[in-house]
DNA sequence: CACACGTGGAC
DNA sequence: TGTCCAAGTGT
């Protein structure tokens, strides 16, 4: 006898009672009910990143502003900092936007995935997402994972972007009524554990039986994606200008590449994409070396010129600000810079 | 739809 | 070493 579709959702959530991940964002089954602001700030945090990357910060984000209330008043220079090095700046940007919102209706988020979905940083996903597992509704969670495990579970291999709407539709198929935000988790910790991106353990996978990619022996086959565009190479100066103890910081515009972040200042590499730029100072510079760092669509030399003076004050025209070498941690700069300023340090601590 | 937007880990 | 990838969103 055939079995019929509704065994998906219950294999999975079979799967699901008995396998779940322990994570810090994740209500314990049955003892509490989710808060909205946990499970809102973890799946922004984990968009596009790691469970192992967001652990620390959610850590600590937590620890500092335990409600959206206390995260809506934070200084915008503090939860940037404390976003450094987690990547995607603009995430940060939208969550302060967000708390506030929040903050302003009285601190509720909204209950609906429409009105969740009107929220600065919230998408088709991350809507979803916390719909479902915050309160409970049934909405079509789809992200990377769930992506996979649909594609393989159906053999659909129309190559992705355009595939996703097939992907959609079976996602939605086999979404059960109730238990959503469960079933949502269960996709995901099933994807991320068991249906991976390489080498699947379908020996280990609940819906086994029910895979066509498994039914035709190549589970790695999908989802088909659409080739990858070759990442181009650029070149930047960056300059370290230390006096009495401090080095001088700007702060990034509000918007693109690094948005919002303190920095070093720079040669404009972002727009000038040839390092042809000049410094804040007309030197003369010393040269600490190069870092090399790769950005999401390109790869960057980053050249370190130094300047250690005492023509502190001659910068007073450029906005920035003098910062403590010994409080470098606290600055919150994004990787790059932080590399740079590790450069810096190793090497004027070999002059001193 | 295509592109901008970070970072670190796995292989 | 290079490539791919991760709980995507905004423009």
């Amino acid at each position: 006898m055939e079995a019929s579709s509704d065994t998906i959702p219950r294999k999975l959530l079979d799967w699901y009672d008995a396998h779940a991940r322990d994570l810090p964002w994740r209500a314990r089954p049955g003892t509490e009910a989710p808060d909205p602001y946990r499970v809102w700030l973890s799946e922004v945090m984990l968009q596009q990143t790691t469970v192992a990357a967001v652990r620390g910060y959610y850590a600590e984000f937590t620890r500092r502003w335990p409600t959206v209330e206390e995260l809506a008043a934070a200084a915008d220079e503090e939860v940037m900092a404390a976003w450094a090095g987690l990547g995607y700046y603009a995430r940060a940007r939208n969550l302060l936007a967000c708390a506030r919102e929040v903050a302003a209706r009285g601190g509720e988020f909204p209950g609906t995935e429409e009105g969740l979905r009107a929220l600065p940083g919230l998408g088709a996903y991350t809507a979803a997402a916390v719909a479902a597992i915050a309160f409970g509704r049934r909405a079509v969670v789809v992200d990377a994972n769930v992506e996979r495990v649909v594609a393989r579970l159906f053999a659909l291999d129309e190559p992705l972007p355009g595939g996703r709407a097939a992907i959609r539709e079976k996602a939605d198929a086999i979404t059960p009524a109730t238990r959503g935000g469960d079933f949502a988790q269960a996709m995901m910790d099933l994807g991320a554990t068991v249906c991976t991106s390489r080498s699947p353990r379908c020996l280990l996978c609940p819906l086994a039986a029910r895979c066509a990619a498994r039914a035709l022996g190549e589970p790695g086959r999908f989802p088909v994606k659409a080739p990858k565009k070759a990442r181009p190479a650029r070149r930047g100066r960056a300059f370290w200008i230390e006096c009495d103890e401090r080095v001088w910081l700007v702060r990034r515009p509000g918007r693109g590449m690094l948005g919002g972040m303190r920095a070093l200042p720079d040669d404009g590499w972002h727009s000038r994409a040839d390092g042809s730029g000049e410094g804040p100072l007309d030197g003369p510079w010393g040269h600490a070396g190069k870092v090399a760092h790769v950005f999401t669509h390109f790869a960057l030399e980053l050249q370190l010129a130094v300047y250690l003076g005492d023509r502190c004050d001659s910068l007073g025209a450029e906005e920035g600000e003098w910062w403590p070498l010994d409080r470098l941690e606290e600055a919150g700069l994004p990787t790059l810079f932080a590399k740079a300023a590790r450069l810096a340090l190793a090497d004027t601590g070999e002059l001193a």
